[in-house]
DNA sequence: AGCGATTTGTGATGTACATCACATCGCAAG
DNA sequence: CTTGCGATGTGATGTACATCACAAATCGCT
């Protein structure tokens, strides 16, 4: 039994922002809670604020008609996110599932509509960020599609090392637990295949076990199997 | 043989950017040509600069070490495009091949960068458009990943009525021509299995054709097999 | 009109992955 | 400890789509 104090090694998607312009959004944000299992906003609803996430897990998802699931995206303290167009009148396109207790910050669209028109340099900030969100979007996109299910498995792997990866021997513990289903929700495959894929990756030694948390053994072969292009660790997340 | 004199009906991804400020960036421009067949950058050059099509067609292409190729976006006149993060030294992760014969107004980033300063109103449209530019990726993640190749192709289909269509007795004419590779290209399917399922749709009345050019004769079909959400058109495009 | 190149159409076959059906494991609550 | 439930592991089988191999149609050029 450890006790699981461990640093927080995740890179917050608000790293392009200024300490200073973090704290101009962090002002005009009112705090709400959101408990496990409930949540933030459904697909459909208006898409007329911003969250920073300032403790717990979110994660965006969607699922069709036929009940299949898709992970999309899995945000983290000190994250931002929510439908990231300001000045526009839309609609969120997912849904934001709350997966552990969160505080988040909330900003209204107005709100920061005219935090951009007071501050240019905030404005440039937060356009830097619509870029890295887009970009990150193009990346996984470009993984999930073109390398098969096992190339959508090796990049998510190399994502969770990005986003809870710990340096641990020779290897690179990922500290946070995910069940053989979720990884299949992000890659959108079966449980199953993820299952054969993963046992494939431990006989060839490229993946271990830690009780019930993976262990990336060989980065270098996963980077092999997707094609990796050594994007910044800021951009290539979960 | 008909005279090919059709009112452009496509709708450009500028159409977020008043006449005013469309004016200023065409002001910071210079005008470059680019021939059928060329490109007009490789994944890997640096991205600092943006592109306005102003005559023309550019894809933006990814390819992988087995030689499979994707179309990702495929732009005309009056649109804008490049890799859209201004303020941030990036590098292209697509390429850029000319199709037809273009000419193309060239920004670089320095200038766009003052430009935003200077003018609140054109950061806060261009931030429209880069939220434009993103939720049309995450649509396309979305039709591509979710509802297999028919999905995939269907989607498609409708977004080049969006981009191309044309109202023609009970249907709408594609008023471009694509192969039935470039579909497939577009979707990451084979060229056989594209034409299988274009056969398959022509069997049951959804499309037909016009000499080599599409015909969508029953839209809210297509629509159905995609889970089509209705979107706006003007980011439900290719 | 005639010829080569490109595109389309279609069967036969292979492969990746999903689906189905269970067995097993681990753990938490009583 | 034991009971139950969610997660994992694994074979058998099905299905979607790719691959291969051609034939036929169409396009562009001189």
């Amino acid at each position: 039994m450890r006790h699981a104090e461990q640093p927080e090694l995740h890179v917050a998607n608000t790293e392009c922002f200024s300490e200073g312009n973090l704290l101009k959004l962090q002002e005009i944000m009112y705090d709400m809670q959101a408990e496990s299992g409930s949540h933030l906003f459904w697909e459909g609803d208006p898409a007329d604020r911003l969250y920073f996430l300032k403790q717990g897990r979110i994660r965006l998802t969607k699922s069709n008609d036929e009940g299949k699931n898709y992970i999309l995206y899995v945000y983290n303290k000190g994250d931002l996110f929510g439908q990231v167009d300001p000045f526009i009148h839309s609609v969120n396109s997912f849904n934001a599932e709350v997966t552990e207790d969160s505080t988040v910050g909330v900003i209204q669209q107005k709100d920061l509509e005219v935090l951009l028109w007071q501050h240019g340099d905030l404005a440039v900030e937060f356009m830097k960020w619509m870029g890295l969100m887009h970009r990150m979007t193009q990346t996984k996109f470009r993984d999930l599609m073109m390398f098969g299910k096992p190339g959508a498995l090796c990049s998510t792997l190399i994502r969770l090392c990005n986003t809870y990866g710990k340096l641990q021997g020779d290897g690179i513990l990922i500290t946070k637990k995910f069940t053989n289903s979720e990884l299949a929700d992000m890659i959108g495959a079966t449980r199953e295949s993820v299952n054969r894929m993963l046992g494939d990756l431990k006989q060839s030694g490229i993946l271990s076990m830690n009780g019930s948390l993976l262990v990336i053994q060989k980065l270098d072969e996963l980077k092999l199997i997707c094609q990796c292009e050594n994007c910044p660790k800021d951009m290539c997340r979960i």
